[in-house]
DNA sequence: GGATAAAACGGAGATTGTCTCCGTAAAACA
DNA sequence: TGTTTTACGGAGACAATCTCCGTTTTATCC
C-alpha cells in the first residue's frame, strides 16, 4: 500500500493552474451562498473565465467543489486570526474576526446541509474545522481578557454560539445584517464592569 | 380573500386520474428509497406507465412528489393502526405495526433530508405526521398493557426511539434487517415479568 | 344508450445541466 | 532556446427537466 511517499513534487505547479483554482473557488463561494448549492457548475466556470473542462479537472464533482469552498473558508478564518492577533489591539482584532465569522456562517449554512444529503458525504471535513475555529476564538478572547478589555468570566464559545443562534430565528436572507449588529452588542456587553 | 368555499367538487374526479396518481406514488416511493431522492422523474413516469406530462400535472415539482410520498406513508401507518386494532390480538397488532414503522423510517431517512435542502422546504408536513404517529403507538401500547401482554411501566415512544436509534449505528443499506430483528427483541423484552 | 363537454393523457421536443475528449497552448526545466 | 510536461478550453455526447398541444378517455345530461 502507498507505493511511494505522500507527495513527490517532481515539479513546481504551473502558475495558471493555481490562479484558476483560486478564481473558481472565489466565484463558487459567491454563487453557492447567493443562489444555493445547486447552481450550474458550467455557469461558475464561465464566470471564472475558464472552460468547463478546467473546472472539472480541479474539482471532479460538485461535492468536491463544495468541500473545497468550505475548507477554504475555514482556513481563511484561521489565517485572519493569526494576522489580526499581531497587527491589531485585542478588542479590535476580536471585533473584526467576529465579522468574518458571520460571513463564514452564511456559507456554512448553505454548504453543510448540501453535503449531508450527498452520497459519499464526509464527516471528516467538519471535524478538523471545529478544532481550528475553537482554537482561534479561544486565543482572541484570552488576549482581550489579559489586556483588561473583556470580563474574565467569559466563555469564548458563547460568543460564537450567540451569533450562530440568530440563524434559527432570523430569516435566512436578513441573517448577516442581524448578526453583524450582534457583534457590537456582544462585545459591548462583554467588557469588564468598571 | 377565499372567493368561494374551500372546494367546489363540481364533478366526480376521473377514475384514471386517481389510478395514475396512485401508481406514480407507488413507483416513486420505491425509487426514492431504492436509488435516492434524485432519481429521474421521467424514469418514474415511465415505470408507472404514464407520460412525463401526467406526472408533472399531478406533482408539479420534485418537492411536491417527495412531500406526497411522505404524507402517504404516514397515512398508511395511521390507517394500519386503525385496522390492526380491530382485527388482531394486541401483541400481534403491535408487532406488525412496528414492522411497518421500520419501512416508514427507511423512506423518511431519504425524504426528510432531501426536503430540508430545498428552496421552499416546508416544516408543516412534519408537524402533523409526528402527531399521527405518536397517537398510533400510544393506542397500540395501551391496548397491549390493558390485556396484560406488556409491562405497564412502558413508555410507548421509547419503542420507536429504539428502532429509530439503530439508523445512526447501522449502515444505511442493512438498516431494515437490523431493525426488524429489533422489533422481536423489543417486544419480547417488554412482556410483563411473570 | 348516445351525445357533449370537461378532464386527463402522453410524448415530442425545447431547454438546460453534466461531464468528457482531445487538439492546442502555455509553463517549467535543462 | 528547445523539449517535455502540464493545463487549458470548448465542442459535443448524453441525460434530466418541464411544456405544449393534439388526441383520448371519462363523467354527465338527456
Amino acid at each position: 500500500m502507498s507505493p511511494d511517499s505522500p507527495e513527490t513534487p517532481s515539479r513546481k505547479p504551473r502558475a495558471d493552474a493555481l490562479r484558476n483554482r483560486e478564481r473558481i473557488l472565489d466565484v463558487a463561494r459567491a454563487a453557492f451562498t447567493g443562489f444555493g448549492a445547486d447552481v450550474s457548475l458550467d455557469d461558475i466556470a464561465r464566470q471564472a473565465g475558464v472552460g468547463p473542462g478546467t473546472l472539472y479537472r480541479h474539482f471532479p464533482t460538485r461535492e468536491a467543489l463544495l468541500e473545497a469552498v468550505y475548507r477554504t473558508e475555514v482556513e481563511k478564518l484561521a489565517a485572519a486570526e493569526r494576522e489580526f492577533a499581531t497587527t491589531m489591539p485585542p478588542l479590535e482584532a476580536l471585533r473584526k474576526w467576529m465579522g468574518l465569522f458571520v460571513d463564514y456562517m452564511a456559507t456554512k449554512l448553505i454548504i453543510v446541509p448540501a453535503l449531508n444529503t450527498m452520497a459519499g458525504s464526509s464527516p471528516r471535513v467538519m471535524e478538523s474545522s471545529g478544532e481550528l475555529i475553537r482554537g482561534a476564538i479561544n486565543r482572541l478572547v484570552s488576549r482581550a481578557v489579559e489586556s483588561g478589555d473583556l470580563r474574565p468570566d467569559l466563555e469564548p464559545l458563547d460568543l460564537l454560539r450567540a451569533l450562530a443562534g440568530i440563524s434559527s430565528v432570523a430569516p435566512v436572507a436578513a441573517w448577516p445584517q442581524s448578526a453583524k449588529k450582534m457583534v457590537d452588542i456582544l462585545i459591548l456587553g462583554s467588557r469588564p464592569t468598571p
